[in-house]
RNA sequence: GGGAGAUUAGCUCAGUUGGUAGAGCAACUCGUUUACACCGAGAAGGUCACAGGUUCGAGUCCUGUAUCUCCCACCA
């Protein structure tokens, strides 16, 4: 054996050696599975949820890559062709508005000031300058990815793949331009998916009025500046207390608006509600719209994209916000004596998810995804919402935990049309041009004068619903296509699960007729030590880069997958990472050890009874923690294999063989049984302490082994 | 209004297919004669929320109850 080396003299210390290891690691050019060793058949691969452009690394994104990375690195040692592909996400409405936010505080001007093709071109350069800071960030947890594959949400590339899937879409009828009502948040100036709306308890008074003195009906709301914009009262079919009024129609002015109402009968309406009679605003309201629909009732719009009364006959309503044009109606119910009662309630009221902005309904002209229209898949007739049903409930997807496939068939059940249209800049333009009555979509722009691009841009979700085959070549027919798609395993948040997972199903089913990853595997939220969630103001966030600086990143990623089960949330406590700190410590200590005792050893000898049988127990439990790996239980792997090696290797193991060596009692045996159980042992712990394990591998492989990295698993 | 999850040692949490309860931290005793005090040895600590049931056997399966958390839902 080598002389003991003066590194290991010392007690570990990370930081000192985490940066070259990971230097010689990309040196290697391992990451890429072009290039490693051996034959290998089988393919695994994995594409990281690409991390906002613009962002740091936080406990969210470390335990994405610490899980991850342990599966991708068991994989590669298993002797997979492993592919585990980088990117970034521009995260359209999120980075224009810091942008937005920083030009204003620093020049006092506006997106409108400033103009689309200059502000985009700050924008890019922004992104550029911040997207090393997230990269580099994900490097430092040991994150074993394919550089050389890097790619981005808004590049060339994955523009192509966008404008190509809008056509594809747009031609078979399942994207559609249409007025409707959208969430419009009034703070951002844009419209927004249902699934970006979060709803927020408030309280507000439900009042209980008349529209005047001469008609029949009272109505309850708790918006009644909304009312000028009534064009009905529906009630229920069977109520008889309304029955003879259905099909009248009242010309009334209310808060000096002239309004027409016609009493109709419709289904929706709930008898045992209020007074069980609704006012009808269709321009401002789901259920309403659809009411008209049925009624074929005209649908004044009186609130505009600032939320605030426009339109109107009476001026003095013109150009006030809602809240107060509230009160002025309020008031003005009240001096006419046509309010009857103001009831407080509590109330969910619809938030922009990003803004906070409170959710006005407005009708608007937008781009639409069909969800439930069907169409020809590959010769048989379906929809989108049933490909997306199909892919998990035939198992060619399998969710794990397995609970969220009924959170995602639920979600679905209950899916409308995706409004796709942003009106924000930053993001994939809408691949359609308009020229007078003319409309043209296409991949690349149309032939001939006159032709003007539609000004809006895509959901950020349509590509990052791509990501899966977008960052493997598609459109075009890749041979990273061919072998990495489907791919193996889409490893993210619960919280996305909507968004993003059955956004990603939807693509892939529709575009290839395959499933875009084969599991799904769901962490929870990284919560404080009790239970609270990590923000700014409670003071309770932790650094993940503090903490790898401080304990090591081997240690953080321990403390970030040892009992952290899947779709659970993951208490995250300073102790925990320090428990593991000592236990890299210990692996030090321990090998030092053995390569002390070990110094005089010539050659492996068949072990004593004794010995094999301490030896055929840690076979058992290699399977054990193989197995748990392999079913996705990274949670117990990491602990067993903890456990194993401090309480069984060193507390039992070295402690009674090292006084075999010091007797000379069997010694050979007692030597090649500590070599081999160490080696094995630091070959398995690798996945999860990656850099520890490849720092001692120098001082304990065999001349012929390879680094780490890509030593072979078994 | 629906749905999901949680309730296990003082604290924070694990416990994969049912087979005499585990970890980290804290607290207790002893040990620094040579891998590690970033350590070792030992002891202590739980009627596994509650009530029933299935079973030879239940923290683990079933039913119900209570408390907490989260998700979904256009009740105007």
């Amino acid at each position: 054996m080598k002389p003991l080396p003066e590194i290991l003299t010392k007690p570990f210390n990370a930081q000192s050696v985490e940066s070259s290891l990971y230097e010689m690691w990309e040196k290697s050019e391992y990451f890429n599975p072009d290039n490693l060793p051996g034959e290998r058949k089988e393919t695994y691969s994995v594409i990281l949820p690409p991390p906002n452009v613009t962002g740091t690394l936080h406990t969210g994104h470390a335990i994405m890559l610490a899980i991850q990375d342990t599966f991708v690195r068991f994989k590669r040692m298993h002797g997979y062709k492993t592919l585990w592909l980088p990117g970034t996400d521009h995260a359209a409405i999120a980075t224009q508005s810091v942008i937005e936010k920083k030009i204003y505080k620093e020049e006092g001007k506006s997106r409108h000031d400033i103009g689309r093709e200059e502000m985009l071109k700050r924008i890019g350069e922004f992104v550029t300058e911040s997207q090393n800071t997230i990269l580099s960030q994900t490097r430092s947890m040991g994150s074993s990815l394919d550089w050389s594959r890097l790619a981005f949400t808004l590049d060339e590339k994955r523009n192509l793949a966008v404008r190509t899937m809008f056509k594809k879409m747009y031609d078979d009828g399942l994207i559609y331009r249409g007025q409707r009502i959208v969430n419009w948040d009034p703070k951002g100036q844009t419209t927004i998916s249902d699934d970006e709306t979060v709803s927020e308890e408030r309280k507000g008074i439900m009042y209980t009025f008349k529209y005047s003195a001469d008609f029949p009906i009272a109505i309850s709301s708790t918006r009644p500046e909304t009312k000028v914009g009534d064009v009905a009262v529906a009630v229920h079919p069977d109520d008889v207390r309304y029955k003879e009024y259905v099909g009248k129609e009242y010309k009334m002015t209310f808060a000096g608006c002239p309004i027409t109402i016609k009493v109709i009968a419709d289904a929706v309406v709930d008898k045992d509600f209020g007074t069980g009679a609704l006012g009808v605003t269709p321009a401002h309201s789901m259920t309403d719209w659809e009411i008209a629909d049925r009624h074929n009732l005209p649908r004044p719009q009186i609130i505009n994209e600032y939320a605030k009364m426009y339109g109107l006959a009476n001026e003095e309503l013109n150009g006030k916000k809602v809240t107060d044009a509230r009160e002025y109606v309020v008031n003005w119910l009240k001096t006419e004596g046509l309010l009857i009662n103001g009831e407080e309630v509590v109330q969910n009221i619809p938030t922009a998810q990003r803004t906070g902005g409170v959710i006005e309904p407005l009708p608007k002209l937008q781009w639409w995804i069909a969800v439930n229209k069907p169409f020809k898949h590959f010769g048989i007739e379906t929809t989108l919402k049933k490909l997306m049903i199909n892919a998990v409930e035939g198992k060619e997807i399998k969710i794990i935990p397995d609970r969220f496939e009924k959170v995602y068939f639920h979600w679905i059940e209950n899916l409308r049309d995706w409004c796709i249209s942003r009106q924000i800049w930053y993001g994939h333009r809408i691949p359609v041009w308009y020229k007078g009555d003319e409309i043209y979509c296409g991949v690349n722009p149309p032939e001939g004068e006159g032709w003007t691009q539609d000004e809006d841009t895509l959901d950020t979700w349509f590509s990052s619903g791509l990501w899966t085959f977008s960052t493997l070549g598609w459109p075009d027919k890749t041979e990273d296509m061919k072998l990495y798609h489907p791919t193996s395993l889409m490893e993210t948040g619960h919280d996305i699960l909507f968004f993003w997972v059955a956004r990603m199903i939807l693509f892939s089913t529709y575009a290839l007729n395959e499933v875009p990853f084969e599991s799904v595997y769901l962490h929870g939220l990284v919560r404080d030590a009790k239970g609270r969630k990590m923000s700014k103001s409670l003071g309770n966030v932790l650094d993940p880069r503090e903490l790898s600086s401080k304990y090591g990143t081997d240690a953080l990623r321990m403390a970030l997958l040892v009992g952290n089960g899947p779709g659970n949330d993951l208490k995250l406590s300073e102790d925990k990472i320090k428990a593991y700190k000592l236990f890299a410590n210990k692996i030090w200590n321990a090998t030092r050890f053995v390569l002390e005792k070990t110094e005089d050893f010539e050659k492996e000898v068949e072990l004593i009874d004794e010995d094999q049988n301490t030896y055929n127990a840690w076979r058992d439990k290699h399977a054990d923690i193989t197995s748990d790996i392999d079913n996705y239980r990274l949670h117990l792997a990491s602990e067993k294999i903890y456990d194993y090696f401090w309480k069984v290797f060193c507390d039992e193991i070295i402690e009674t063989r090292k006084v075999r060596i010091l007797e000379n009692k069997d010694k050979e045996s007692a030597q090649t049984l500590l070599l081999k159980l160490l080696r094995e042992q630091i070959i398995t712990i690798h996945p999860f302490m990656p850099f520890i394990t490849e720092e001692l591998w120098k001082y304990i492989k065999n001349e012929k082994d390879n680094i780490l990295l890509v030593t072979s698993w078994n």
